[in-house]
DNA sequence: AGCTTTATGTTGCAATTGCAACAATTTTAA
DNA sequence: TTAAAATTGTTGCAATTGCAACATAAAGCT
């Protein structure tokens, strides 16, 4: 699902005019949007490939999100606050979208109401994963923690093997949990012969119930 | 914000029409929609108090949420499963919309699309609480849980003393944390100084940063 | 008012977890 | 291709947490 789904090219130049886009072109490594937290608004990747990063009380930088094209960020997708700041990893083409503006507007074309429908829809599949997120983070041990994600990542394709979106150390921080900790964790179910891993591929060995 | 704002009774009527939406009205201590997963389905309390319940594997009932009048559950705001089903606190009438059905429709009338917007609308103050918790629960131990929630809590309304809106025993679920471990940290926090605690109300007693 | 249920407060103890520190492996970038 | 950076794997140890089991207080119900 795209923010600009079932709307020509024509009127998606329509809606950046009337809806005061405005367009951010970023060069290779270049740090951009210092204050996202300010506005209200909704960001779209036209081309390239961006990162979100806070810089947290240690000064350490976290990567929270990595952006490609077509897709959406800004507060109402990702809690950004006066920490977080954009890196544009390539050459990169971003729209900026007052929120408010989107709402208030008054406008009685297809192609308006459309892109009102992409955005639910958007929000629709965001919520979906924060749901899923916070039922696995509301699980009290790590090994519960693990089983949980693996069910919703398996339940999702509805196959019992699946690859991991990410690193395991990125596992860590998506759980919540130390990574070594994590690790110990994953020994255990392998050795009680819950699951097999192999790379980034894992295979659960338990029926599901 | 509701989802029928700033549309007339008189256009509320036609939607629920329109959309084919189901009134379904109950009596007190009823239990209904035994099985809410099923669709992909928009509740809304029109009149009354309900509760979500979920049995979990022991069959032990848990109070997942308590709706009031005007409030929207569903699939797209909480989740649920199977496992889910309703009950009447008190007399009360819902209506029934199918997710798909207004997406789907294509209708050129002010106060559908004004339906969609609302929905929008809510679906963001989803999202924001939804961030929170999240934010809440990587914290890694129960005091940073707890700080975050009092600062996400204090800052909502510009104050450094509030009210709790619930019980310590629905706080300790919230924050995904044992009680009496969480009332330990509270113990603590009370005698570093850092809070004060007098029945719900909280005083945080340190400065912002 | 009296009974029942739910919430709060407390503690000891065992289990789990985070942290630090390191080696080995893999990936990335010049 | 080689050096640097990031990821994976492992372990000991201390700190935190969950769990069980209470006592007391408060709230809800008839």
């Amino acid at each position: 699902m795209n923010l600009f789904d079932n709307i020509s090219s024509k009127n998606v130049m329509k809606l950046l005019y009337v809806l005061e886009s405005s367009k951010v072109v970023v060069k290779k490594n270049q740090l951009f949007l210092r204050n996202i937290a300010e506005q209200n608004m909704i960001g779209f990747i036209d081309e390239g490939l961006v990162e979100v990063i806070k810089t947290d009380y240690n000064g350490n930088r976290v990567i929270v999100e990595e952006l490609e094209e077509n897709d959406v960020f800004g507060t109402f997708v990702t809690p950004l606050n006066g920490e977080h700041e954009l890196l544009a990893l390539e050459d990169s083409v971003i729209y900026i979208f007052d929120y408010d503006e989107i709402i208030k507007m008054k406008m009685d074309k297809d192609y308006y109401n459309q892109f009102v429908k992409n955005l639910l829809l958007i929000m629709n599949e965001k919520i979906i994963q924060k749901n899923n997120r916070i039922e696995i983070l509301t699980k009290k041990s790590i090994r519960h923690k693990l089983l949980e994600y693996f069910d919703i990542e398996s339940s999702s394709i509805g196959l019992r093997v699946f690859h991991l979106p990410f690193t395991f150390t990125e596992l860590a921080d998506y759980l919540a949990v130390d990574r070594s900790a994590m690790q110990r964790e994953l020994k255990n179910l392998k050795e009680e012969g819950f699951i097999e891993v192999k790379g980034r591929k894992i295979t659960l060995l338990y029926d599901k119930y």
